[in-house]
DNA sequence: ACCTGAACACCGTTCAAGT
DNA sequence: ACCTGAACACCGTTCAAGT
């Protein structure tokens, strides 16, 4: 394999811009925006240096590599959350703001659910939020190691929520939104499973937001109050 | 975009296999084989092909494309997935087992934690799974929705606990297993997080798969309990 | 009905050559 | 120091042509 050292983009300087829309800065940016409308099949270093009217092998001046430029692109996401100060807004609040914002980032740049599962977070903006959420975690009482594994139960929780809603979302677009033809499929794919059947009827088609919603905040509330069992009150 | 209609793969009879190692089974197996061996970046039909010794494009007469090809994969994956019977289990060790198989499946599969976010698990063995959770759940006394919720919650937990845990095995692989120099790289980038620098040498580097349980568990319980807290007992 | 190879329109990345 | 284009070794997929 590569067995390259472990020497990752967030040790290197970034180079210079020699030109306008050259910096690492501008880089990224770009390929955010080309990742919200493509996703993450629809970025291309060819496509990328082209918008930047580059050739496409002179972004490799600036990024050792495509996976380089992910690492980037998937902190950038990151850098989208928001945890508040939990000095002031206390644990629970503080998780359940940092849970649906973490959610709504992910949903907003579905080509980050893609990221997840294949770079560890690492980066200043991901280090910086694990920060704020191990002092919630600490100021809710959590002691060592425990502190660790209450924030990656909820985040668990969170990216486990997400990621395969923008599948379904992926699915839908693909197919052309067609909600009455996808119930119908769901309906065709349960059938022969008796419990499926049963409750497939309750689901509430029309307002898949609004169950999602209910549904994520469900499983929100239930996250937080097993995590607050730990601290034994 | 495509606009083709919501025809899954799952609603097309296979086709029969004409010559040996083409029947749609076949195929699956050797996919899954490939991806074992070489991840999801090593699957390309003209390799899974040369495996069968077909033609690259002969596959295409029995999947319409890649992507139906992962789609039944991804359920091969779901097929491994172990739900005991919770009317005899209990609906908590019901879920515990299956939790576990689950993020066992996963770390086997490494390559299947991609395609979560991919596509929504519809085939015959995921709605099996699915299926058997619903039992568990309703046993345990939830009603209406709250099924959907509760195993939503679940899942996500398992799914996206262990997600992000093989993004870290694929980076320590590429960076060629060196434990030593990993950890002084996260201490590196933990510096100057007040937060994280005060734990980061309380990690026990050299049995990450026993702090990995611990973790996971820990997750795992506090789910529970907050799930069972829904009940109002 | 089933399989093939050629062809098309793409990829990421390397590298010698330019300024 | 920075950028380029050509080139290499790949992709997924289509399709006319074979049996």
């Amino acid at each position: 394999m590569t067995s390259r050292q472990y020497n990752s983009v967030w040790f290197r300087e970034p180079r210079k811009a020699a030109s306008p829309g050259r910096s690492r800065e501008e880089i990224v940016m770009a390929a955010v925006e080309l990742l919200d409308a493509e996703g993450l099949a629809g970025l291309s270093m060819r496509k990328l240096g082209a918008k930047l009217s580059a050739g496409a092998t002179s972004l490799y001046w600036y990024v050792a590599h495509k996976d380089e430029l992910l690492e980037l692109v998937y902190d950038e996401v990151w850098g989208e959350m928001m945890v508040p100060d939990p000095e002031v807004m206390g644990w629970r609040e503080t998780c359940s703001v940092m849970s649906h914002s973490m959610r709504q980032v992910i949903l907003r740049h579905p080509w980050s659910a893609d990221l997840i599962g294949r770079m560890p977070a690492l980066g200043p903006n991901a280090l910086r939020v694990t920060d704020q959420m191990h002092k919630a975690f600490r100021l809710a009482g959590f002691t060592g190691l425990d502190i660790d594994y209450a924030n990656s139960t909820l985040t668990a929780y969170v990216f486990g929520m997400t990621i395969p809603q923008v599948a379904w979302d992926a699915a839908a677009k693909d197919h052309d939104y067609d909600q009455d033809r996808l119930r119908e499929f769901v309906a065709k794919a349960a059938a022969g499973y008796p419990e499926l059947v049963e409750r497939i009827n309750a689901v509430d088609y029309d307002n898949p937001q609004v169950m999602r919603e209910v549904s994520f905040d469900f499983g929100l509330v239930s996250v937080l109050d097993g995590l607050e069992r730990r601290l034994g009150t």
